[in-house]
DNA sequence: ATGATGGTTGGTATCGTTGTCAATGGGGAC
DNA sequence: GTCCCCATTGACAACGATACCAACCATCAT
């Protein structure tokens, strides 16, 4: 005898209770609680009746233990700072809820090494499957990913090549597209503002995108600046201040973000730059902000929450073998309104 | 012989191999990988290891179905569209990782069904302990949580009666703060606007316990405006043109939150109300775009991060068997700034 | 009547780990 | 030298559920 022997730790009501109460047998009451076929009206009703009475709350460890696989699903995303993420777990959650599934988050701050490790911290709980943000993960993460019989979904874009999907936008052709518009509106001396040193890497490939398109256009980058500081109104209203001492030549500023077109924005209002006059204004991701301010912001509106949606359509999609296919692109709409 | 009989399954490295391969028991192997006391550098060395070389990584599921408990922490939020909830998260989030924890995530949608539904389902993960918003809690919730042998920690505020305990601020006494503070300023005639239906419920005790004040003061609130919508920049707007038409005499509204403040703010330089001269405004949180605009906002700090933080940190005394308050006052900051 | 069929239920072993107790061995006190 | 103690390691039996197989029973065709 070992353990606390006959103690009857009274604490938790087991599968067993359930059972014995209903006079029925234990794999009886499992197959009742998991809604599994083939099983008498008669049946349901005596376990369903004793379950409630007692009120038992089925233990998903042991169930997940035997079964090998759990109704969980890691989430894993670089950021809650941004608020882009808040959005996109909204629109994963709202799918996994409604099909009994359970959303466990991973924060990574941007870390490849906790990326590693919280990757490895999720497997060992058996999910049933993997979101997770950008595909330019480590080699270490793929691979671990690789081994695993579970699917693996990588949201937000799909620039690179998947471990096995990719839902989300291409940000390469965002830029490009941005990068025409502007041109073709007249707009001749452009600057780029950035924050937070580029993360995450779609960031950075938007501005090597945009610059690209805009060398071929014939009228390259004037000028660069990317902060140190994460993203915000503040920064941005500060990084315009300094570009524009630098460069008041400068006819249009594509920003990495609204938060900072928005600061851009305000410091244009305050030391009387005419925007989109003098200066023409362009963010990115087309946030509630950007569109409530006295002149709507020209942005770009990605589809944060559909992208979280579909990444979780697509990964129950998997989960039930079905076939899919590598990439989903959710596309994306130029907003042309009065900044730029 | 049952399950699959001798195929073997490669698919899982367990601690039995690990244990093969290092020459000790399974159960050595354990204390190992959970760093117990009394282990020997050598068995230590041999162990870390056959499990480098293996890639082991433990089951969580077993391990915590064993010691029936995990590191799992429930968090529980009602929202992901408010960004004082990610902001919050991020507070949980650091201190539980870097105390071997991890956070499971649980939306409620403001939903008291759901809110029971969500508990329950992270009750089936016995998770160390659990955090949730707010001290509104159902009566179902609270009975279910106080059987468990657990630690709970409601946040965000400490006006109610806590399960266990309650780490926050007092949103009453900020409410009567304000309302003192704008009467003092020589303001007279008060308007309140609040949007969601005043959800969560401290957003309501908010406004009661400032028209409260007002009304103690002599100067009862005059015009209360209570939109539908989720709050935002637009609808704060669209909310201050409507109140002002019917009352155009007010001369101070009080937001529910920034967002709202803001978008009254936009309202008024878009139709020329002189901000603060004809009409204050002030917002409610203290988040960084209110900062950032042209006029700095006026509003009401709070320790979004730090009541994040300092709820898991409690959390984790609680469950290292230290002797905790019932209610932890992390207190709030009155930012008079620009716009009132 | 007999066997086949298929829906329904039960028995047993097991998922991978840890709690409990027991055994071992070396060092210090007497 | 003997005894005791503590640090270290191991054996065994659980944790609570499900996979697999087997058994049962009524229905139906032969």
């Amino acid at each position: 005898m070992t353990d606390k022997p006959n103690a009857k730790r009274m604490d938790r009501v087991t599968i067993k209770d359930v059972a014995r109460l209903a006079g029925v047998s234990d794999i009886s009451v499992s197959r009742v609680m998991r809604n599994a076929p083939n099983i008498s009206d008669g049946l349901r009703e005596k376990v369903t009746l004793a379950a409630d009475t007692l009120g038992y709350t089925p233990n998903r460890l042991a169930g997940a233990l035997k079964a090998r696989s759990s109704n969980l699903v890691a989430v894993i995303v670089p950021s809650m700072s941004n608020a882009v993420f808040p959005e996109v777990l909204d629109g994963i959650d709202s799918v996994l809820v409604q099909n009994g599934y359970q959303a466990a988050l991973g924060i990574t701050h941007y870390d490849k090494d906790r990326e590693l490790q919280v990757v490895r911290d999720m497997l060992a709980w058996s999910p049933m499957g993997v979101i997770l943000a950008g595909t330019d993960q480590d080699d270490r993460v793929r691979t671990l990913l690789e081994r695993q019989a579970i699917p693996v979904v990588q949201m937000m874009d799909i620039d690179g090549a998947p471990i096995q999907v990719a839902v989300g936008m291409s940000h390469r052709k965002a830029a490009h597209i941005v990068a025409e518009r502007l041109v073709a509106e007249g707009y001749r001396k452009f600057g780029y503002i950035g924050a937070w040193g580029e993360r995450p890497d779609r960031s950075k490939l938007r501005r090597l995108s945009f610059e690209e398109k805009l060398t071929e256009l014939g009228h390259p980058l004037t000028a660069r600046l990317i902060c140190n500081e994460n993203s915000s109104v503040h920064i941005g209203a500060r990084a315009t201040k300094d570009i524009l001492k630098r460069h008041p030549d400068l006819d249009c500023i594509f920003f990495a973000n609204d938060d900072l077109a928005v600061g851009g924005y305000f410091h244009c209002t305050k030391s009387g730059v005419s925007v989109p006059r003098q200066l023409g204004i362009v963010g990115f991701n087309g946030i509630e902000l950007g569109q409530a301010l006295p002149d709507r912001l020209t942005s770009v509106r990605t589809p944060r929450f559909s992208m979280g949606k579909e990444s979780a359509s697509i990964l129950l999609r998997c989960a039930q073998g079905e076939p899919v296919d590598q990439i989903y692109d959710l596309g994306f709409e130029l907003l042309m309104e009065g900044t730029a």
